[in-house]
DNA sequence: TCCTTCAATCGATGGATGTCGATGGGTGGA
DNA sequence: TCCACCCATCGACATCCATCGATTGAAGGA
């Protein structure tokens, strides 16, 4: 039976005592810290077209053609590409003048997978 | 061959021509701006909190269970559950005068497929 | 009918964020 | 040596956002 199927049989109590609330399922909170700061990360047009961007490149790809192809200035650019940095899901190689970025080659396996499902 | 080995293989260019930059892959515009919403209705700990306590408890969930077992104030958990439903993530339904929350009977199926990869 | 409880909304506030122009360091061609 | 180009950083600014206290309305028990 699939999930929702099953979310919508459930009935909802129809008495309950007023001022008292029960428990919660357990959720880890270092995992919503962490996930939600990944989240951030791609919570951002330019950023998640970014990512697309070297995801089907399958390879680096110079900063340059970013402020080339996407209508933003450099620092904006910059910025937001120390962003996707600094969450950790790509990597920086300078070539002569040309700084080139390709995603993490150590992405953790739940990353990728969740790539895979968001990329299309 | 796995993906980042591929793309690790991947040389970059040695030389090329200043002040031209190539193209780029194309990313769509709407689905930048469709999954950077969703990214961002998830890019909260608080917000991913409730959408795993929703997911695993498989039921609808009053929100005073959340005033009740998160240290925020009900102004808040209500509006960032506000968020979740503008997001098109969950359901409410009034009984009595309780608000429950439940996830979307409705969700797409690769928004399905992305929480399972999210939530352990 | 009155009072208690629940939850959405409002207004305010402090902090984060996206964007840009200006600047400076680094690289390599002329 | 000088200049052109690339890019990171800085400072500034407007906007968005998370949070709270206060208020309002809805529902139901006494």
């Amino acid at each position: 039976m699939r999930y929702n199927a099953l979310v919508a049989m459930k009935e909802l109590p129809v008495l309950r005592q007023r001022g008292v609330c029960c428990g919660l399922p357990d959720v880890d909170t270092d995992w919503a810290e962490r996930t939600s700061a990944l989240m951030k990360a791609l919570a951002d047009p330019t950023r998640l077209t970014m990512v697309a961007s070297l995801w089907k490149a399958k390879a680096p790809i110079c900063i340059c053609d970013f402020t080339a192809g996407l209508d933003l200035s450099q620092p904006t650019l910059s910025h937001h590409m120390s962003k996707l940095k600094e969450a950790g899901l790509v990597e920086a190689e300078k070539r002569g003048i040309w700084m080139y970025y390709r995603l993490s080659t150590d992405l953790d396996a739940s990353t990728r997978q969740l790539l895979i499902r968001l990329i299309p």
